[in-house]
DNA sequence: CTGAAAGCGCTAACAA
DNA sequence: TTGTTAGCGCTTTCAG
């Protein structure tokens, strides 16, 4: 058994070393008013002697928060953790949390068992709230939360007309704009690798930049969409599909940043001279796109500020469950190098 | 307060409406023998119509385990959780633990604040054991862990006397034969990107260059030194370092495969060839190096088999606490590419 | 095979 | 300002 050390401590024992009781002893430890300073710092002292800490089942039981909040991935493959996208997400959301006495569980789910046994970790009491990552349209899970009344956040949404409290960047808008930004500086033929069209952030960045081809008057070749999955092996193949159908392309606009390196080597590789001949532009900011391709011109997405919004939105939820749900959509930032 | 729903149904109701004790609905949850067959139906009939799920925080101070364990990152910068070793880690040990009914909590610590607000976490009775990832020198949360009678198992060492229980790489020896390997194919100028000097893994890595290089009865110039931190950026910047101080040098080992891949990256922009002119080799075997760089020769180390070690060991010190601690090093393996 | 009852350690309401 | 007390929902003897 791991369970919390067999004699460890408890709050009777404090009470007793400090000669009070133990709703006293509670007081301190919760740093509730109205505890004479000298009784506080007895007990502070009894507590320092025993080396006690607060067992944490039955202070949940005894029913007060479980002091905890999850950040769930839910990814059949988990590589996709490494994706600079979630370490931005984590960092920031950790960052909100830091000041606060909110553990932060970071979990993922792969199969349909970790999804039963996440729902049953939340349902069971262990987190006062929920925020879910990279969820797939077909995905149940955030209704399985949320039905059960556990405060529930979502980054992005997992169709138009989501339920579930969702703080999410304004995808359509901006795809428009950087196909826009394309278009104005003369490029015509402008291809797009999308992400995986099952997840509604692809949709939306597709309809972007479907718009935007339209407001232009130019016709969006079917030829001229090829669909990835966001990561770095599937934009090199939708570029190399891209370039051997339609080499006529002069322009790319790929739905993440990670593909839009990999299609900028892919282009390098294939001979095309980069921006001269062919500009692209991914979405998303990464230090790593950054970095590799100081020639990318990017769709930033206020990551640190989506991080930062969610746990708001779930901290304000757990506080006041008389808030059904609320939507929060993210403005984007086109962000300019010298690719375009 | 974002607790177990109020109204959620407890034990006691199921009981009622199966007509039964409470003992025997506890019984069957827990898959206890002993109970008659239509019973144990009826029983779950119950379960199924109250939609009952088991309080955890109960349950937990009744006794038994939290059935959960932390996977814990001590990195002052989140971001490294991006590097692929990490994702793999991760993905590793949460396949060891998918046959199991025990959570994986990843948990990341950056301040002493969050040293402190884990060590609660994990003494308050919430997770049954913990594995640490990336333990640097002179942390002491290990020794936090596992003074308190806490199953805690390490990847990696923090130095040779190590007490708490570890899982570890033959880092000295993978080292040994990636250098040996670049001097038995001829070259004799061989400088090394080291890992950051205040965690054993970069000593031991950097040591076995040094034996190598003795043994072949090569002098390791210091100039041939330069210290990274396993990232990327580093690894640029050392490789850089190098070619200016030490125009000579024929051949790298990089103690990462992320900064061997950005030292073969600057090595190609400073015109030198790779590997005809230089040779690199990685430590580590990722796909992201794979990938990018199928020249790059590498020391495979055993990440599945250091996660499902881990939980192995965890696992049994979760059950057997007699057990004080052991030490596990496994080995590594060279693997061979066009690159030298 | 099953029911009853005694806690697990804490919080919170109520007295004092 | 502080002590006392009644549970929180579950597991686990111990009887039956």
């Amino acid at each position: 058994m791991g369970r919390q050390r067999p004699g460890a401590p408890t709050l009777e024992e404090v009470a007793a070393l400090a000669g009070v009781g133990r709703g006293t002893v509670s007081r301190v430890i919760n740093d509730a008013a109205g505890v004479k300073d000298s009784t506080r710092r007895a007990v502070q002292r009894a507590i320092e002697e025993l080396g006690y800490v607060p067992n944490l089942a039955a202070r949940s039981l005894a029913g007060r928060r479980a002091d905890a909040v999850a950040l769930v991935m839910t990814e059949p493959d988990w590589r996709q953790f490494g994706e600079p996208f979630f370490s931005e997400i984590v960092q920031s959301v950790g960052d909100a949390l830091t000041d606060t006495k909110v553990q932060l569980l970071l979990t993922l789910v792969r199969t349909d068992a970790e999804r039963q046994r996440l729902v049953e970790y939340a349902r069971g009491g262990r987190v006062d709230g929920v925020m879910l990552m990279s969820v797939h349209a077909g995905d149940a899970l955030p209704d399985m939360l949320a039905e059960v009344g556990l405060p529930t956040v979502l980054l992005g949404r997992r169709s138009g007309d989501e339920s579930v409290t969702y703080v999410d960047a304004d995808n359509v808008g901006g795809a428009r704009s950087a196909v826009a930004h394309l278009l104005n500086r003369g490029r015509r033929a402008v291809a797009t690798i999308t992400g995986p069209l099952d997840m509604y952030v692809a949709q939306c960045r597709l309809r972007g930049y479907r718009e935007a081809m339209e407001r232009a008057g130019v016709e969006a070749r079917r030829s001229w969409v090829a669909e990835g999955d966001f990561s770095q092996d599937s934009g090199h193949r939708a570029m190399a599909e891209l370039l051997e159908r339609s080499p006529e392309i002069d322009a790319v606009f790929a739905a993440s940043d990670t593909m839009a390196a990999a299609a900028l080597h892919t282009l390098r590789a294939a001979g095309r001279r980069v921006p001269e001949d062919v500009a692209v532009i991914g979405f998303d900011d990464f230090p790593l796109a950054r970095r590799t391709d100081p020639q990318l011109t990017t769709v930033r997405q206020p990551l640190e500020e989506i991080g930062r919004t969610m746990v708001r939105l779930l901290l304000e939820e757990m506080e006041d469950s008389a808030v059904a749900w609320r939507h929060v959509i993210l403005r984007t930032e086109l962000v300019l190098r010298d690719s375009a």
